[in-house]
DNA sequence: TAGATGCGACACCATTTGGTATCGTAATTA
DNA sequence: TAATTACGATACCAAATGGTGTCGCATCTA
């Protein structure tokens, strides 16, 4: 048996602006199905739903069915580990800023 | 006369393992020249120089040369886009996280 | 029941990405 | 001066990416 929940990295997934678009989009509403979500974008349906899979194996997505149509909501949790990325060099620019402050003081 | 200081999405570019491993690297020293950087990785000078002109374009690492060396810098400035990017979010996990802790206390 | 709708699964394609090896040249060192 | 070192530039390649169109099936709806 393969393992169908595909490993996918975040940095990966909101790398690329459509995707940043579908990761707004879902943020903005509860949860949408697929045909809905193609609407917002100048690209036929297949190519949104391949982005979507993406984001789901990065687990920024979940999906369920309903009907006939698949729902897709956002899990922004993930998004928790750029933000640990990010905080170490936060702190850097920072001091940076201080200290570039600091040389201007003096 | 062309534009030499072609544009490049920031996401883009900490997108790759072996660049946020660049940036990782920089903010640890000062400055470093190439042939010392590449000790650090298991590919060829000319890989890790691509990588480092994608951080460049991306404007998160500068360059000097000084003698024969090319002298790299990292300059974390950028990176507060994914910040703001990223803060709209976090405002959003944390309503979720709490959402979901006012469910589980029902 | 017949048609329309929503979607997954493919097959396909152009471009980008991430790596290689090689060559030429400028700067350092013996 | 001769050899070595550091680098940029280039050509090249396999694989991944981001898009397309089509087919078939399940589910609504008239």
């Amino acid at each position: 048996m393969k393992n169908t929940a595909q490993e996918r990295d975040v940095f990966v997934a909101i790398a690329d602006p459509t995707r940043r678009k579908l990761i707004r989009l879902l943020a903005d509403s509860d949860e949408l199905p697929l045909y809905e979500i193609t609407t917002h974008f100048e690209m036929g349906r297949t190519a949104v739903s391949k982005h979507l899979t993406i984001l789901k194996e990065a687990d920024l997505v979940t999906n369920h069915k309903k009907g006939r149509e698949t729902r897709y909501q956002l899990n922004p949790a993930p998004l928790k580990e750029v933000k640990e990325w990010l905080s170490f060099y936060e702190d850097f620019w920072n001091d940076r800023a201080a200290l570039l402050k600091d040389i201007l003081e003096e």
